[in-house]
DNA sequence: GCAATAACGAACAAATTTGTTAGTCTAAAA
DNA sequence: TTTTAGACTAACAAATTTGTTCGTTATTGC
């Protein structure tokens, strides 16, 4: 349970209301919540197929993270018609539509300074006037 | 410390083999973190500038979070010549400033979903030709 | 001489997140 | 009739992150 009034709890609130990007993260920074949305929006949009491509995650987790994605309205959850039990689709909602190309973005950047870890720091200013190559991205993520 | 053999670790490399989006996540989604990306590359460079824009924070704490993002190359440390005792100035290096543009969509995005938490169902499908108005994104951020 | 400022590091404690164990419900298959 | 698959929830425990307390170094202001 969350304690409400923690030093943690207010210094969350605070950031929220200095600027949307800390709300932004916090919904989308949980363990596997990017990557399911990202499998989602890839057509993974069932549980067990959910499963099946995160194969070390729990069922309880796995319900989890879905529940706290539609908590965010990130997605929604929708039955899927004449079928028993009940299937069940989950389907991303404007806002998670939205979001996808900005995973894509991050995920780009993410490779573009792959294993550049701590050594990156070079020549800081390096960049005036360096054309960036960002060598065909291929986007498999 | 780390448990390096953790479930919890493990599905953190098995994630990160996945797909660099979410090693890029972990960079940016601590505490402060990408708020302190953001302030520094509007100018707030120096330790105690941030301290300012953050009254929340405490000074380890914000060193911690420094350092975190010097490890990650996202920012480096620069001696201000002729101070003393001498300056420090942060420096976003090429991968920091690449962020920095990211961090505006994603600030964008929240901006747009503002207060639509778990209301937003509506129609999902309502995006069908529908002009997304973004309402002149005024990025105060 | 004594306090204050800039910039932190180490160790410990509190809060929060992630994973685990156990259990639910329905219907078809063996 | 017992098992299996799909989709979960609740409660508890382990791991990790965040915050706190104390200490450091060097110099300028009072």
């Amino acid at each position: 349970m969350r304690k409400e009034h923690s030093t943690n709890a207010m210094n969350e609130q605070f950031l929220f209301g200095v600027c949307e990007l800390n709300s932004a993260i916090s919904v989308i920074s949980g363990r596997w919540k990017s990557q399911i949305v990202y499998s989602v929006s890839q057509g993974n949009n069932r549980f067990h197929l959910l499963k099946k491509e995160l194969p070390n995650i729990s069922e309880q987790v796995l319900g989890r993270q879905l529940k706290e994605l539609e908590t965010h309205a990130i997605l929604v959850k929708k039955e899927i018609a004449g079928t028993v039990p009940i299937g069940i689709e989950y389907i991303l909602t404007n806002k998670g539509l939205d979001l996808v190309p900005i995973l894509e973005s991050l995920c780009n950047w993410g490779k573009a300074y792959e294993g550049k870890e701590i050594s990156a720091c070079g020549n800081i200013f390096s960049r005036k006037g360096a054309k960036r190559q960002r060598s065909e991205d291929k986007s498999e993520c």
